[in-house]
RNA sequence: GGCCCUGUCGUCUAGUCUGGCCUAGGACACCGGAUUUUCAUUCCGGUAACACGGGUUCAAAUCCCGUCGGGGCUACCA
């Protein structure tokens, strides 16, 4: 039987890292098994689920270049007819029934401040036995049905169906064949499976992925900082973070992989058993190899500056680790704005600052600017001391303390704007 | 509280099923060094873990039992 799997995010936040995570292991195994990979919005919670969030969800797997193989989106709202009618039956053949609430429990609804109703429709308990199931990752699971399993909501009413009953009706519907989700859905399971009894149809396989966890070994919630992928947005390549995440509680032999790489090492069974803690510190050091590894127009045109020439890419791309910081590589593109003091390296005299920069504008009217030149320059004329003359240069090209190299920018920006920033830097350190 | 899941360096992990090759390997982070005009890159080196206690065995990170720790769930959310 061909594999067949899916993922159903509710629409009720933006794109979770925890959501993408277990997104990204259902497609890695719908890839690796040559199944299927099917989307739907479970969007039940009519209060809570919002078209914005949904827009966001699916932007998000977009970026990160998850697909899916249903042309059209599943929404469990427009599929309530299955559900009505899923739903009459197991009442018709006694499986369901709908329990009414005493006036003391509505009660208790208002004290919590929830909606009182009349009346919900649940499964009928089983009388007695154990109810469980064989996790492809955890191995065997089992519970006391009637102790720890509860009553299985199933509806509010007829055309309100709730969460563990359209899952289940919508995964027999589609023919899922392995549902790969959280961890925190273990609990649901058993539920599930009685439905799936109810209901007369065989359980597909369950595989129960590891939490991402905060740095404090919780759930990754908001408290921990940011948790949604568009967050992220700005500062990591989607082949970062995909390869972060396909790398959070499974084992790969490298840590920095292509992704046909990462769809042809996954395996359920080297998926771990215990969370992960989400290390933005890796996520950084993981980026920072794929900045360095991309092609340079592609970079350009991502930074929004396709003017530059190819050799300022490298410059750039091996001091980055996040995006959002190649604002300080400005001095590219724009003259830098500093402050005179800055110009003098060490214990220099100004005096000499102020020779260094006119020696080397000197030099630069001629031609452009080498190391081999202003080596010699400092040797013949500063004591050997490079710095007297690397480091006012230095400020003068990009206003900073630390940056590329002033040879590396001069080449970059070119003759011309060298010698202005010379000029210019010249003039501040006379007045 | 109840039920369930889980426990190797600070972090991600290899090794656990099939005990010996493990004086526990790699990577990130951190610390030190080399290169060097600054930063970074690169290259070298270092600190650092089998949760604890019993057992089984010639031999245990690996098997068994217990303890402790962490987490998840406990909705008319998903």
């Amino acid at each position: 039987m061909t594999v067949k799997v899916r993922m159903a995010p509710s629409p009720t936040g933006n794109l979770h890292i925890g959501t993408a995570r277990t997104a990204l292991f259902n497609w890695l195994y719908a890839r690796k098994t040559g199944g299927q990979f099917i989307m739907r919005i479970e969007d039940t919670d009519l209060e809570r689920s919002k078209p914005e969030f949904e827009a966001d969800i699916i932007d998000g797997f977009e970026w990160l270049g998850i697909d899916w193989d249903n042309e059209h989106l599943y929404r469990q709202t427009e599929r309530t007819d299955l559900y009505r009618a899923k739903l009459r039956q197991l009442l018709d053949e006694g499986k369901a029934f709908e329990k009414h609430y005493s006036s003391e429990e509505k009660a208790a609804m208002v004290r919590e401040g929830r909606n009182p109703r009349d009346s919900i429709i649940v499964l009928k308990e089983p009388d007695e036995g154990t109810i469980g199931f064989d996790d492809t990752i955890r191995g065997h699971i089992e519970v006391d049905a009637r102790r720890d399993v509860g009553l299985v909501s199933l509806a509010k009413d007829l055309d309100t169906p709730l969460y563990n009953f359209a899952v289940v009706v919508d995964d027999i519907d589609m023919a899922i064949t392995d549902v790969i989700r959280g961890e925190d859905h273990i609990s649901n399971t058993p539920k599930q499976l009685l439905i799936y009894r109810a209901l007369g149809a065989p359980p597909p396989r369950f595989a129960h992925l590891p939490l991402i966890l905060g740095p404090d070994r919780s759930k990754l919630s908001k408290r921990h900082g940011a948790t949604s992928v568009s967050e992220y947005r700005k500062d990591y390549l989607p082949e970062a973070m995909v390869d972060f995440m396909a790398h959070l509680g499974h084992t790969y032999p490298q840590d920095i992989m292509t992704r046909d790489e990462l769809i042809a090492g996954f395996d359920l069974a080297k998926v771990h058993k215990s969370g992960a803690i989400f290390d933005r510190a890796k996520l950084e050091w993981t980026n920072a190899q794929y900045l360095k590894m991309m092609p340079s127009n592609s970079f350009k045109e991502l930074i929004g500056h396709p003017e530059l020439p190819d050799e300022a890419v490298p410059l750039m791309t091996e001091r980055l680790e996040r995006l959002s910081d190649v604002g300080n590589f400005s001095y590219l593109w724009k003259d830098p704005s500093y402050d005179a003091s800055l110009l003098t390296w060490k214990n220099d005299e100004p005096s000499r600052t102020l020779k260094a920069l006119s020696d080397v504008a000197l030099l630069a009217d001629r031609a452009a600017l080498t190391q081999d030149d202003l080596d010699l320059l400092a040797a013949d004329h500063f004591d050997g001391q490079k710095g007297s003359v690397y480091w006012p240069l230095r400020i003068a090209l990009s206003g900073l303390k630390n940056s590329a190299g002033p040879v590396e920018i001069a080449s970059i920006i070119g003759p011309e704007r060298t010698r202005e920033r010379i000029t210019s830097a010249i003039t501040k350190l006379r007045t």
